[in-house]
DNA sequence: AAAATCGTACGATCTAAATCGTAATTCCGG
DNA sequence: CCGGAATTACGATTTAGATCGTACGATTTT
């Protein structure tokens, strides 16, 4: 099998929710999001066949409730999907990214700290 | 006039091609987006006569080829982009899209020391 | 064992986005 | 001044994504 297809919102909706919570049954995503936003059992369960169809999902169905889990390693995925966002919003530049996101002012002081010690990694990398 | 719509895809190439250059006439986007993939001249227009719909594009008339800029501060913009895709790819957390962002590893030295200067920043104003 | 519940499968629909074709208009070179 | 080139305007189409309804088999409950 090739490489899955880059997740479209919805699918990454669910993805999100696997992600969090690890393997789970089509309700238990659709419960998990259906807090969030409202939309049929039916939609999510759909949506999770595509994706098992395309690949970006596993499932197990040796019981009744299939198990379905990410299909490709979250690390992989969401890199993607950054190095596409950051190439359609940013011109591709992680320093404008960093900006904006820092400019949003909701992180707290922890979460600067754990930042500063991915940049230190980042720069040891390099060297 | 409300706050305009979050730009779609292809909205935001065109946006981007403004942010860059500047002001700048419909041939002159569709030129720059042309060597990037493969586009017609009327969906470039269209689209952008969409975007001053929406109020997101303003333009100069006064000439026979009219003039398109931004109508909303790019930064602003951009902090809505980031906020949003930092809420649907990383459940919000700045620091799990910061990781991600240097993953890439495209980075470049320089790069990184304006990344530490813009976290200098950010503890300053959280202090 | 009948009824109600739960799950999967899958076709169908609805909508928004993206794209283009054509017509009408304006400008310019010869 | 006339014909081609450039530009705008706008309707129409195509496609992908998202959503749901219904059918139907399996399981559980009473």
């Amino acid at each position: 099998m090739p490489t899955p297809p880059m997740p479209t919102d919805s699918e990454l909706g669910i993805l999100r929710i696997l992600w969090e919570r690890g393997p789970a049954t089509v309700r238990q995503v659709y419960e998990s999001l259906a807090q969030e936003r409202d939309l049929g059992y039916t939609t999510v369960l759909k949506t999770m066949q595509m994706m098992l169809d395309k690949g970006q999902l596993a499932r197990d169905d040796s019981e009744r409730s299939h198990v379905y889990r990410a299909a490709v390693p979250e690390a992989d995925t969401k890199g993607q999907l950054v190095e596409a966002f950051m190439a359609k919003a940013f011109s591709g530049s992680a320093q404008q990214l960093v900006l904006h996101a820092l400019r949003g002012g909701r992180s707290t002081a922890g979460e600067l700290d754990a930042i500063q010690h991915l940049l230190d990694e980042a720069r040891k990398g390099r060297s």
